[in-house]
This record gives structure tokens, sequence and C-alpha cells, in this order.
DNA sequence: AAGTGGTCTAGACCACTGT
DNA sequence: CAGTGGTCTAGACCACTTT
């Protein structure tokens, strides 16, 4: 782990501490040189990662200040899978549904980018906060990526399975999001009304060498679901 | 203008040109550093540019490859405000419906994190596209920042005066979205039906000190509008 | 004017990918 | 092993904010 890394998650824990709230300045360059014996770019790359992170914003000639939101109970949307991090402290869970590896239509043969040939993997799942059902889940991964999925890794979590266990190194995302109306079986399967309105979200997820490995649509329950997206400084380019 | 700005909007031009498509092999950086006769900090930081922004995606020990994703008509919810980007090529109009010098509700206050004394201008818009009506939008505007505003501006862009004239420099924002159903007020100015299914977008913008001066509460028409939001590599924190 | 952040260079060395 | 990207340093100089 670099240097970087290693000083960044330190000041990460400290940010998300009690200890700081927003606006709060952080120590200066040199002294968090000093602080940490290292260089300036070694500290620079750290406010960078904490700026883009949404950890802190950055004034030129100033300083360094504390960024923290105050909402909760929001899906950062980029942590939609994996959201453990955005929704630590509630009860999640996960009801497997379906399980099956089948060969890809057309729309999954261009969202993950394969052959009609090629094998993938299939998962319904119905998700729950707190005991309460929030989302339905379809899901396609490569099966040349992703040899081998079973009830128990489904309903655990997925992603800590590809990282942890299958050592996958995932890379960038793209996400599509729509609005609409719930047909009868997904309106069932979330104990809403045929017409109701539903998020629905389209994620696809490559790994760092840009291959895509995972497909995933899911219908989020209109009251029980809100997304939080954290814009950085876009700099004028 | 920095150098590796200036990299890096040419290097974005040429990726957007059809010359190059998704997986494409960018020059190594020993190439780039000649080409554009500059240290190898320079070129990393053009590259750390353009992979935040989604031009990119970076594979140690092999190269910098072209990042594309396919679908258009896409709004990009990091550029919900000024849109002009991700949305270009489409005819956008804005009608103003309400302009007025207000004090803030509790809400507002609480948003913009300011006092019950202190002004803001209210404004209600109407937003299209290529002449369909797609969204609502209601703003609040801190007016000791933004110390006047009238129907032209409004009917314009308000961000691009914000910037240009006015000189504000953005800083970062946050972003929280859910769903919903539309009550009468809204259904009929976005011609739906009482019930509809729609997206609710509120923003806070903060100036690059960290001054939030922009509350913005839009809603979507759910059949015209659809999100993308791109993620970049978030790296084992 | 002093303090603080931003850009840039040159060079060293490490880590990973591909052949 | 060669090619390529990633991290890090030390130091110079510039730009902005604050007092």
């Amino acid at each position: 782990m670099p240097k970087y890394k290693i000083i960044a998650r330190q000041m990460m824990r400290k940010i998300n501490s009690d200890d700081m709230k927003q606006g709060d300045k952080l120590a200066s360059i040199e002294e968090l040189m000093k602080y940490f014996d290292v260089g300036k770019n070694t500290i620079i790359q750290v406010l960078t990662l904490l700026e883009r992170q949404g950890y802190i914003y950055q004034v030129r000639g100033s300083g360094n200040f504390v960024r923290k939101h105050r909402r909760h109970g929001y899906i950062n949307i980029l942590e939609a899978n994996g959201f453990q991090s955005t929704l630590q402290g509630f009860r999640l869970g996960s009801e497997m549904l379906d399980l099956k590896i089948i060969k890809p239509n057309t729309e999954v043969m261009a969202n993950l980018d394969i052959t009609a040939e090629e094998d993938v993997y299939y998962v319904k799942r119905l998700r729950s906060i707190e005991g309460r059902k929030f989302a339905v889940e379809r899901s396609y991964y490569v099966k040349d990526i992703v040899p081998y999925l079973n009830q128990e890794i489904v309903e655990e979590s997925i992603f800590r399975y590809l990282m942890e266990d299958l050592k996958l190194k995932p890379g960038f995302t793209d996400h599509f999001l729509r609005v609409g109306k719930l047909n009868q079986e997904n309106a069932e399967l979330l104990n809403l009304n045929t017409g109701d309105p539903t998020a629905f979200l389209e994620s696809i997820y490559y790994l760092e060498n840009g291959q895509p490995f995972d497909y995933s649509k899911v219908l989020y329950h209109y009251e029980e679901t809100q997304f939080f997206i954290q814009g950085t400084n876009n700099m004028e380019l």
C-alpha cells in the first residue's frame, strides 16, 4: 500500500470521527509534510484523493476544509453495489429468487460486450433493509470471469466474493437511471401496486482492464429509497 | 491556464472525435512527455484528470485506454445544471414562471446555511427540450452572492451568467434524488396526470470556498428524462 | 508581506503486464 | 526481460488569500 493511501485512510478516519465538522480547516501542507515525514507531492496526492472522494474541499491560498453533508439514509449511487458503506448501521438482506446459467439475449450481449455463445450467470434477488423490501435486482455475470456462484454467495455479498475470493479488480462503472411505472410482476415483489413509481437503475461494471463483467438492472421501491450523488470540483476545462 | 489543463483539453478533443473508440490505446507516457515537451508528473496529472472525467481508464503496466459509453440522450447528473454539455445538439428552453426576492423558510435556511433575515431569489422555471416540457425547477439563490437576476438571465442560462458575468467560481455539489408521485400542480405543468411518477432531484451548489449559493428542487418528466452517472475507479482504501 | 496552495521539473526506484 | 505505469523526493517558482 503506497504512502499516500495510508495517509489518506488515516485522515479519512479522522474526518469521519465526530472531532471534525463541515468547514473545519485541516493542517497546512507543510505541517502535514513534517508530521507524516513525506514530500510535498505525496501530500498533494493525499489531498487530491480526499477531495475526489468528497471528504474535503480545497481553497487556493487559504487551506483545506472538511466536507460533510448532513443527510442520512441515502444510497450513494456510486456505491449502489456494496452499499454496506453508505447504509452501514442498517440491516440488509438478500433473498435469492433465481440463479441459473443462460445464454445472453441481445440486450445482455450488447451491455457485456460478449457473443451469443458465451455463458452468463443470471441472478434475480429481492433486497431488503431492516426487513422491508426495497429493490428487485436482475444481474448478469460473464461466466468466463465469474466461473462459479451459489445461493450462499448470492445471499451474502456477491461483490465481496468477487473481490476477496476471486481477486477480481473492479475498475469503473456506468450507471443509467430512469423513472417509470411498475408492472404487475415487480409490483407484487415489492408489495406495491401496478403502476406505482419506481427508480430503474441499470449498471455496467468493468474490470480494471476495461472488460465488462456485470450488467445489473435494479428496480427500487420508491418509498424506501433515495439516492445521493456527490459532485466534486469540475474546474474549468 | 496550466499546462496540464491545456494538454488535457487537447486530448479530450482528440478522444471525443470519431478517430478514437472505446478500448483504443493512447500513446505511452514517455511518448506524451516528448510530444508535449513536459515532465512526467505533468503527463500524470493530465491522465489523472482524464480518468477522473471518464475519458480514459488506466491499466498498470499496460497503458491508457479510451473510455466511451454508447448511450445518448442521457443527462449526466453531475452536470444537471449546465446540461448543455451532455445534451448538446438538443434545443433547450426555459420558461420563467416566477421570480421574486423572499425570506427563506426553514428548509431553505437549512440547505443554504443562512439565517431567516437574509434575502434569497426564488426562481420557478419550466424547462423544455425540443419543445417538450421535461422539468419543473424551483431554485433559491443567496442574494448576498447573486445580487441581481432578471427574466432575460433566467430564461437564458443562469449558470453561465453566474460564472461569466458575476465571475463566481463553483466548487462542489450535493445531489439528492428520490422518486415519487406528482401532485396536481406539478402534473399540470408537465402535461401529466396526478399520481404519475417523477424523479425529484434536490441539488445544493457550493462556491469554491465552501459557501452554498444555490438550492434547487427539480421535478423531471418521467418519460422525457433519463440520467447517467459515471463511476471511476475507487481503488482500495 | 506572510502564509498557503498549485504547477512543474529531473531523476530515482518500484510494480505490474506482456512476450 | 523489456515496456509501461505508479510512487516519491527535493527544490524552484507561481498564484491566490489573508492580515
